[in-house]
DNA sequence: GAATAAATCAAACGTTTGTTTTAATATGCG
DNA sequence: CGCATATTAAAACAAACGTTTGATTTATTC
């Protein structure tokens, strides 16, 4: 190998050209050009375009959702232990804090939260069952956990409460990076403490909010 | 001609197709196909699959958005007369009431708000000016019109509120229909009414929460 | 009813797509 | 070295794409 392992360089590469065009509007001699491959390199790594976008998702995607279900777990555990209930703004934190802070993890990162970002609304079956196959699990633990937190919330104002939630994070980490409408007086790029911290206080009221 | 208006089939087919398969994977094989016309009547009657597209949104969006500014300009007279701020719940149910009520308008009205619902995230740069452009006036007066409702908050919490609220919205709108996670005892689908209420309920709070 | 315009049609265009095949090259090991 | 395995390279594949063409049918106008 000439330069570092092919197959990272096609993942680093399908990540950042998908996340900017999309999957189907990204050709696999996009990336096999833009990772200074050959074309054919795709199907011997990966087997496939889909088994490709596979792998760019599971790569990310697995660790971060490791660190969710840790901290979800440990707030439930200590919740649990000290007879009180998790506080809502902890709940959210621990689904949303790493996700942003990810942001600044390393070169791709900002362009895999667009992807992902969109891949929640994705039209294709495939692409969205694969997705949601990997964040089923800490969905309906996030689901579980705010349960804790909001016992007399009934299931169906949680559920689409945290259904909103999870629009307006995936909205901002598609924002992120690409606005397309900039009021005056409007900081252009909130770093991502500041927009968690936003983020956070905004969704913790809405999820506490009385009924009626 | 043996059928209504071609044009006009030609544009429930395409809504109905773009909504439930993207813009990209929908060929004007199938668009035509359904549509039971010819493959080159888009080509006679739009110039071209863009045009189609920008006809499909414009059809109900242009309606949609007026009443929409009607009802804001209306919020925004009505407070300046009196001397009052408009309440922020107002100003939300102002947008959001004429977008989730549509849904049951017609037959194609559902697919609609999903096609519209993702192209907020669209990757492909055409189709997301075209959106914006058909947008971005109504989104600067609701901007507007929730500075004046809510005059003490900064013009970055306004924007950053402003697109946590979209993103809802918009999670909402792709969401109503094709549900992927449902967690038991939750309605699987509820009336646009409800839907709206427990929207803006959960919006209004997160609005009006102090900044700390 | 002839002449003009509007609409539809089947067929083919050149391009691009993901995939596959076959050959060449580099690498590791005894 | 020589063999075997892993990787890269180049070329070709059929299929699908949006678009275009030129002929034909239908509708409108004088």
């Amino acid at each position: 190998m000439s330069q570092p392992d092919t197959k990272q360089r096609l993942l680093d590469a399908a990540e950042c050209l998908f996340a900017a065009e999309g999957f189907h509007s990204t050709s696999l001699r996009a990336i096999t050009g833009k990772a200074e491959a050959n074309l054919a390199a795709v199907k011997y790594h990966f087997g496939s375009k889909e088994a490709l976008l596979e792998a760019v998702l599971k790569r990310r995607l697995v660790p971060l959702n490791r660190v969710r279900q840790e901290r979800l777990e440990a707030l439930r555990m200590a919740a649990r232990q000290s007879g009180v209930r998790p506080p809502t703004e902890a709940v959210l934190r621990a689904f949303i804090e790493p996700t942003l802070a990810f942001r600044d993890s390393g070169a791709g990162a900002e362009a895999f939260l667009q992807l992902v970002g969109r891949a929640i609304a994705e039209p294709d079956d495939t692409i969205r069952n694969l997705f949601m196959q990997l964040m089923k699990p800490i969905f309906l633990l996030i689901y579980d956990t705010l349960g804790d937190a909001l016992p007399e919330l009934s299931d169906t104002e949680r559920f689409w409460r945290l259904h909103f939630s999870l629009g307006a994070l995936s909205h901002a980490m598609c924002l992120v990076g690409r606005f397309q409408i900039l009021p005056q007086g409007v900081a252009p790029r909130p770093e991502a403490d500041d927009l968690t911290k936003m983020l956070v206080n905004f969704l913790k009221v809405g999820m506490e909010a009385p009924c009626d």
